[in-house]
DNA sequence: CTGAAAGCGCTTACAG
DNA sequence: CTGAAAGCGCTTACAG
């Protein structure tokens, strides 16, 4: 059933050229005249030819493909955010040409997933990838760059030795830690609590130092019963403020949750407690989420441009691939802060 | 920076045999002495030495890569479906120790996209592709398949002659809309509408004429302004409510949705016009996506088991490519109601 | 401008 | 059990 496979020596012979000149068509050669390019065009439709990419490769061409390689415990498919992350990656990579094969690392402490992500590289599938959800200075993803294989990173920054083939990419979080503070001290608030993300990754720690810093600035107290440590997930926030009701003697006015999935869950478990937001509690998010404005109350939160960043991730990890330069890369984007419904002024 | 790459060549020097016994050993060739493969084993580990696998593949082995290819169109983000599939294909594949290359087809009728999709088939980057979201019998899947890729794809069945390579998979629709509809008879309902997804895909097509069957089947009347077409997305739920209530001189007291988001949107539009469901009109909907428990009113509906119909549907792919036997395949599942609170007794 | 030929890194019949 | 060699389908210096 299957036709036998058709190469370039066929598209040669009926073009009536050598297999050189056919691969210098396909390779967009200059000094190929226009009446044999197209002749070899025309032998190239009639016989539907594609090149073998193994063959173009294993003679030096690249695979102009990208790993993405995807860390996410638990049950991923509930998160709007993961999904629109992948598809981002995937059509910045499609608009440049470039072909995407996707790995879900569920646990980073699981050897035999690791590995596979060295034999992806080591294997040359890929030309280079981009990582989402590991934490600050992750072993083995600085083990790949260390071999020299070009790495994007998500919610990364450059530490140590730079070096051109590690390409980083983060938000300005301590500015949208400023914003949500500078606007809850704005409506009155004073007692300001904060249910964080994972501390091991740059988002997480960086909001942490960003709260501490705009507190204190502020000369707000900052009360250590009113922070506590989270994993982005909306559990995460659902559990913290459990802990928090039932913990502490006094509870703050407002809440800045790691990110908007954490806010959810929050207001989840305030509702359980018959606290109702903004009323009894105001609580800001982080990233604005698709499903944020839909919310009840639509949840006021610091906006993040993950479109954009991908975009800009994408390009710069394909220009790393394609023209080797020397330059340290890092993307960063600055923050905006969405206002909704779910903060209240005190009175 | 980049060390010089490590090929068979340096592996066999370092063991002291030659590249085939290198190959035999990685191919696990049952002819090779306990002795000679553990001496080949350390000069791989000790060389962190993984097969180029172009060159693996132009010697004539498969690629392990399954291509993805998805279309949608428009805000694709939002969609936790989607990402489920997604991530659900990715992960069957990682299970069998397969790849995924994932390609986005936003308008079918792009001549570009498609020709991008031809192309990672002939260029050998792929085994194999699944298609999911192309209408029944597409004809550019067709082709393929008559070229003899080997191609799996949701929502599809069996039509002219059926192929080898051509593995379809699909729910069975029409039984779980015989289950919504004597549900809602047997809470009292006669006077029943239906937004309809997509006619030109199957489970379009099969939802459309499972509700007709089923009607007919308990003498219950079919009103022609309470049957609206719709394409399976949010908006179109809402649309068809909008439409009904300006055009129809009655409206029924139960509608079943195409799937969740067409019953979230229709509930939507209800709500705007002050309908309360269930009390006002009961809803029942198709998948049981996972935002369907959390709707208010929590959503009853016909739920469908993605994760295991990927995975069948992967496993006979894969088996396949690695087979290549006569047999024709089709996966298909049953469906099942999940009563949860969108629909109310007629009194 | 263009062809003959080497080379990319594997696998696998073949011969021993 | 194992090595030498052909072959997979390209690209690209080289020579003309």
């Amino acid at each position: 059933m299957k036709k036998v496979e058709i190469n370039s020596i066929e598209v040669a012979r009926l073009a009536g050229v050598s297999r050189s000149t056919v691969s210098r068509v396909i390779n967009n050669y200059s000094n190929v005249p226009q009446k044999t390019r197209e002749k070899v065009m025309k032998a190239i439709k009639e016989l539907n030819y594609f090149p073998n990419v193994s063959a173009q490769m294993l003679a030096g061409k690249k695979s102009r493909t990208i790993g993405l390689f995807m860390v996410s415990s638990g049950e991923i498919a509930v998160d709007v955010l993961t999904n629109m992350m992948i598809v981002s990656v995937i059509e910045n990579a499609s608009d440049l040409n470039y072909y995407v094969l996707t790995y879900i690392i569920r646990d980073v402490s699981d050897e035999a997933a690791i590995n596979n992500v060295r034999e992806i590289f080591y294997q040359r599938r890929i030309d280079g990838g981009i990582f989402i959800g590991t934490k600050q200075d992750e072993p083995f993803v600085d083990e790949l760059i260390a071999e020299g294989f070009i790495v994007g990173i998500f919610d990364q920054e450059h530490t140590g030795t730079p070096a051109p083939n590690r390409i980083v990419a983060n938000f300005n979080n301590e500015s949208g830690m400023k914003q949500a503070i500078a606007y809850l001290l704005g409506l009155g608030h004073r007692q300001i609590g904060l249910i964080n993300g994972d501390r091991s990754r740059l988002s997480g720690m960086a909001k942490y130092e960003g709260f501490h810093g705009a507190m204190r600035q502020h000369g707000l107290e900052i009360q250590p019963d009113w922070i506590i440590d989270g994993d982005f997930t909306e559990d995460a926030g659902y559990n913290a403020i459990k802990e928090l009701l039932q913990r502490a003697e006094q509870i703050p006015t407002a809440i800045i949750a790691a990110n908007d999935s954490v806010a959810f869950g929050a207001v989840r478990a305030l509702r359980e407690h018959g606290m109702k937001v903004p009323e009894h509690m105001s609580i800001i998010g982080f990233d604005d989420h698709v499903l944020s404005e839909k919310h009840s109350p639509p949840l006021t939160t610091v906006r993040v441009d993950f479109k954009h960043l991908f975009k800009e991730l994408m390009q710069a990890v394909i220009e790393q691939i394609e023209q080797q330069s020397d330059s340290i890369k890092e993307v960063r984007y600055d923050c905006t802060l969405i206002i909704r419904d779910s903060c209240r002024r005190l009175d």
